[in-house]
RNA sequence: GGGGAGAUUCCAGAGCGGUCAAAUGGGGCAGACUGUAAAUCUGUUGGCGCAGCCUUCGGAGGUUCGAAUCCUCCUCUCCCCA
């Protein structure tokens, strides 16, 4: 996997790249959609190619670990096979899980003891277990397994819990060392920076993690409801540390300002759920602010999606007709939102790129977080 | 023509003397959601000068300290038999 930086921002500290994989390139920064179980929700791969723009997905050992299973996924040839999507996928590793399922699931030394949500049954997770997946399914990116710690988090827990992510990343790299991608092409691992809000532990973590001189690296356990002031920082500080050379992911963000925000940060790679989500809950990003169209207000507006809007649902449906079909409960609201909002988050980072190589990015973000922040 | 059942807050539908501005569901209105246990979840849904008061349970009277709940008449629905 081969990252060059196309052109850095002068008043910021926001790059433009690309990355290289065996399944093609990656302009930066990008958005990755999340594709959790194999299928980002609502969404048909050709869409995803031809109107979205996406260029990587994500996808979830946790959850494809579980169901459909690893022998499926493996027979099938890989996840690439199996769900038609012939572009770079990352798997995230489980770690978030961790977090997320933290009512069903015991952490030990050794790794992590889930209870399936699907049927309660118990699974083990170590850092070989998860690599050996990640191995199956067959990631262009495979990533870490960690502890996503949740905020708030008191100092020592958050100590005590970078402790052993470090540890364990000590055992994915080990593990993925010594196997191999089951498919032909090049996978590659990416560690995960964590160490809660506290600048100390951020900062060892960093350390640690550019040490490892992984093709790339991460940055976790934020933007779990601490203020975004804090994320920000944390995110700052972490960048200065990590090596330049390389691509930095910053985990889960987030909203349309966090993205930007982020980038100015020197963030390159992002995922979140937001936009497939909330689509299906009824909110749609645009540049012009927020709009939740299921309010009674749309109800006769028979204006386009989004004028701005560069998907070909924005033009091709109304906001009254959106608003009914989320009233009426019918399945291509969520469609139609998912694909609005995709497009835009990925227009958004294709313009931020276009704006940090023509050297004015920092000025166009500036007015642009403005007027994001609108609720239509 | 004969017999029976019923009319409750936007809808459906509980309640059958006080703890009822009235269960529950739907609908409406709004909110939340950041490496997806999520097409999910939460709040709210008569009015007001809002720890209280006012107007509501088909209509009009009445019984009672007190009625959506009991009685009388009226109006209107629905079902069964002819």
């Amino acid at each position: 996997m081969k990252f060059s930086i196309q052109s850095s921002d002068t008043n910021s500290k926001a790059r433009a790249g690309v990355l290289q994989t065996d399944h093609g390139q990656i302009e930066t920064p990008i958005f990755m959609p999340v594709g959790t179980a194999g299928a980002v929700k609502a969404v048909h791969i050709p869409e995803l190619t031809k109107d979205t723009h996406a260029q990587i997905i994500l996808g979830n050992t946790y959850h494809l670990y579980l169901r459909p299973g690893l022998d499926i996924i493996e027979k099938a040839g890989g996840l690439h096979k199996f769900n038609g999507w012939d572009k770079p996928i990352l798997t995230d590793s489980g770690g978030y899980q961790v977090y997320s399922l933290s009512n069903t699931r015991k952490l030990t030394k050794e790794g992590v003891v889930f209870q399936s949500h699907i049927d309660g049954s118990r699974h083990t997770f170590t850092p070989e277990t998860v690599m050996d997946i990640q191995r199956t399914i067959g990631a262009d990116i495979m990533m870490a397994f960690d502890e996503c710690t949740p905020y708030p988090c008191d100092y020592d827990y958050a100590k005590n819990s970078l402790k052993i992510t470090h540890q364990w990343l000590d055992r994915c790299i080990n593990r993925f060392d010594e196997t191999q991608g089951k498919y032909g092409y090049q996978q590659t691992l990416f560690p995960i920076v964590q160490g809660s809000v506290y600048k100390d532990l951020r900062m060892e973590s960093a350390e640690y993690i550019a040490s490892k001189n992984a093709d790339g690296n991460a940055i976790g356990g934020l933007s779990v409801g601490e203020p975004h002031e804090m994320m920000y920082e944390m995110t700052d500080i972490v960048c200065a540390i990590l090596p330049a050379d390389k691509p930095r992911y910053l985990m889960g963000v987030g909203t349309p300002s966090n993205i930007l925000e982020s980038i100015a940060l020197g963030i390159d790679m992002f995922d979140c759920v937001m936009p497939t989500r909330n689509a299906r809950h009824g909110i749609l990003y645009t540049d012009q602010g927020t709009i939740n169209i299921k309010n009674g207000k749309w109800k006769d507006d028979f204006s386009v999606l989004d004028e701005n809007g560069t998907s070909f649902v924005d033009k091709q449906y109304t906001k009254a007709y959106l608003r009914h079909l989320f009233a009426a409960n019918e399945m291509l609201a969520g469609m139609i939102a998912s694909l609005h909002n995709l497009r835009f988050y990925l227009w958004l980072v294709e313009t931020a790129r276009q704006h940090i190589i023509a050297g004015d990015f920092y000025a166009w973000k500036q007015g642009m977080v403005k007027q994001l922040s609108q609720r239509l």
